[in-house]
DNA sequence: GCCGTTTTCGGCCCGACTGTTTTCAGTCG
């Protein structure tokens, strides 16, 4: 069965070599946008072709697209992309990646010298060949060949957790700078997106045409790739890319709504005013040549007839529309969390998290035991001598067939069970029976790290969630977002999805780590009546009877 | 290739930085 990403991806490498054979650009981008279109959406593509859903009903697939996506889900292949592929050799579409490489001079060097992959373009670049092309120069040649280590073209992405600590120290850096006033990490790491490309930094300042210099300094730059007055590119030591914005106080607004993104949301933003008779830059909104908005971000949605849009929610999934017809979701807040839930596996931790719980000052903790039952008495002891709301959960395993064991004692002294799917290789087919008999069992209030997915891995179970989502939702089952930054489970897509089911959510995790699955549900578009542990302890309590 | 209570044709977001460009194309955010 393939997956929305799988057909993204085609879409994807299709529209590269057609930007390569120097296609119309805004073909191009349909096609882009289409894969873009398919990647974010929580509905199965597979599915919905299967179901005969008239996919030109989605706004940016028309007849053609809608077509070509109906041809790669029945045959698992795009005529057009087997084409083009016979024209343009494997490794050329590969140079891309380079910084610095865009369509028009991968094709240049394909059709002068038949350079096709990284080696040859290197042999050329070094042998001085490469000059005798128009716009060759030795700085643009010196640039690919330092280009070859760099990564964010070549998709290579980072953990947002594992970005943190720089991105602040950064912060840090320009804010000792003279005369700064503001700096904001925006792009991605504002959007809270689970794994991000680069760090993108807005930075105030009275003047802003020196923030670069001071910038490009920073101890741990090791390579310089573009330096001008109001923005800059470095990359670290470490090969993460830092894009520098600065602009002056008064277009904080417009500049921190443009460096936020997505890219996707500015073009569908910036329509809308093209449709109002506005214009709106990184500067402010303007009217002819009258700036009526600039200096506050909720006035750029205000110019153009919407409600003020989280960051987190700008991704052109929905946001726009619902924010137009006053229907935008309120998300939860870090600081609303009434309950924990944390995993504990020996007494130590369970003690830890309760130290760490009476620190927090929050209303219930819940203690999710897995491998040793036996645990969990201990655990109920503890509750009564230090009078804390503690709800005691029994992690059960789920074997292959659907079936897990709780012993009777089990059963008669954990206030509820979570389960954890083992991991198998499944038909599609065969693993959502086997999650469905999990769910339907009426034995089960939790269902821990839901698809098994790991960041920036294709990892995860390969099922049908409507029906699993539609499943919990009848048997009152609730879904886990995992906080940690590495499984982040369920994923911001799948929580929206969920939650459209009417399916709740718990969001899981240490002290540490909460905040990640905080964002990712904020991400799927998660409110107070969503996520369980938003709710007070009495709520919580009628849900599972306690 | 997509789209349309201004349109079924002719638009499609908008601007900064680089290079060898003498007026702008390519790339990128
Ligand atoms: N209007 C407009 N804004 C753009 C465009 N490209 C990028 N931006 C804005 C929105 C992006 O969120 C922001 C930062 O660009 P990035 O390439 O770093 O993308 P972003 O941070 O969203 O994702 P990333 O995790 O870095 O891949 O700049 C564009 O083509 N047009
Ligand atoms: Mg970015
Ligand atoms: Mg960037």
């Amino acid at each position: 069965m393939i997956s929305n990403k799988e057909i993204a991806g085609i879409l994807s490498k299709t529209a590269d070599l057609l930007e390569i054979k120097g296609e119309n650009p805004f073909k191009v981008r349909a096609y882009r946008n289409a894969a873009r279109i398919i990647e974010n959406s929580a509905k199965d593509f597979n599915k919905l072709v299967n179901e005969g859903f008239d996919l030109t009903k989605l706004p940016g697939i028309g007849h053609d697209l809608s077509e070509y996506i109906k041809e790669i889900v029945k045959t698992g292949k795009f005529h057009k992309l087997e084409e083009l592929k016979k024209e343009i050799p494997q490794g050329v579409a590969e140079l891309l990646s380079i910084e610095g490489l865009g369509p028009k001079r991968v094709k240049l060097l394909y059709e002068t010298f038949g350079i096709k992959n990284m080696d040859e373009l290197k042999k050329y670049a070094l042998s001085g060949e490469l000059e005798k092309l128009p716009g060759f120069g030795p700085k643009l040649i010196e640039k690919i060949l330092k280009g070859f280590k760099q990564l964010k073209k070549a998709g290579i992405r980072f953990l947002w957790a594992d970005v943190e600590n720089i991105a602040y120290e950064m912060r840090e850096y320009l804010l000792d700078y003279k005369g700064v006033q503001i700096v904001d990490i925006a792009g991605s790491f504002r959007r809270k997106k689970e794994s991000v490309g680069d760090l993108d930094i807005l930075v105030i300042a009275d003047d802003y045409q020196r923030v670069s210099d001071y910038f490009v300094k920073f101890h741990r730059v090791k390579e310089i790739y573009s330096k001008g007055l109001t923005r800059s590119t470095v990359f670290l030591d470490n090969s993460l890319q830092i894009d520098l914005r600065a602009v002056a106080k008064d277009s904080y607004g417009a500049a921190l709504h443009y460096f936020t993104g997505s890219k996707a949301h500015n073009i569908e933003i910036r329509k809308l005013a093209i449709e109002k008779g506005l214009k709106i830059n990184e500067y402010g909104v303007y009217k002819g040549n009258e700036k009526i908005a600039s200096s506050k971000e909720s006035d750029i949605y205000k110019s153009v007839g919407l409600n003020y849009i989280e960051p987190e929610l700008r991704e052109n999934r929905g946001e726009i529309e619902a924010s137009r017809i006053n229907a935008l979701p309120k998300l939860i807040k870090e600081e609303e969390i009434k309950g924990y839930m944390c995993t504990v596996k020996d007494m130590d931790e369970v003690k830890k998290y309760i130290d760490d719980f009476v620190k927090v000052n929050k209303e219930y903790l819940i203690l999710n035991v897995s491998n040793r039952y036996e645990l969990i008495n201990k655990v109920k002891t503890l509750k009564n001598s230090k009078n804390i709301k503690l709800i005691t959960a029994a992690e059960v395993s789920v074997d292959e067939n659907g079936d897990f064991e709780i012993p009777e004692d089990v059963l008669n002294n954990a206030d509820i069970i979570a389960a954890l799917m083992k991991k198998t290789e499944l038909s599609a087919k065969d693993q959502t029976q086997r999650y469905l008999k999990v769910l339907n069992s009426k034995k089960i209030n939790i269902l821990l790290r839901p698809s098994l997915r790991e960041v920036l891995t294709d990892a995860g179970v390969d099922l049908d969630w409507d029906e699993v989502f539609n499943a919990a939702y009848s048997n009152n089952v609730v879904m886990e977002v995992n906080s940690n930054p590495k499984y982040l489970d369920l994923s911001d897509i799948l929580i929206k999805k969920a939650i459209e089911c009417g399916v709740k959510i718990i969001i899981t995790g240490n002290y540490k780590n909460i905040k990640y699955g905080i964002y990712q549900a904020r991400r799927g578009w998660c409110e107070k009546k969503d996520a369980v542990n938003f709710w007070n302890y009495e709520r919580v309590g009628k849900l599972w009877g306690l």
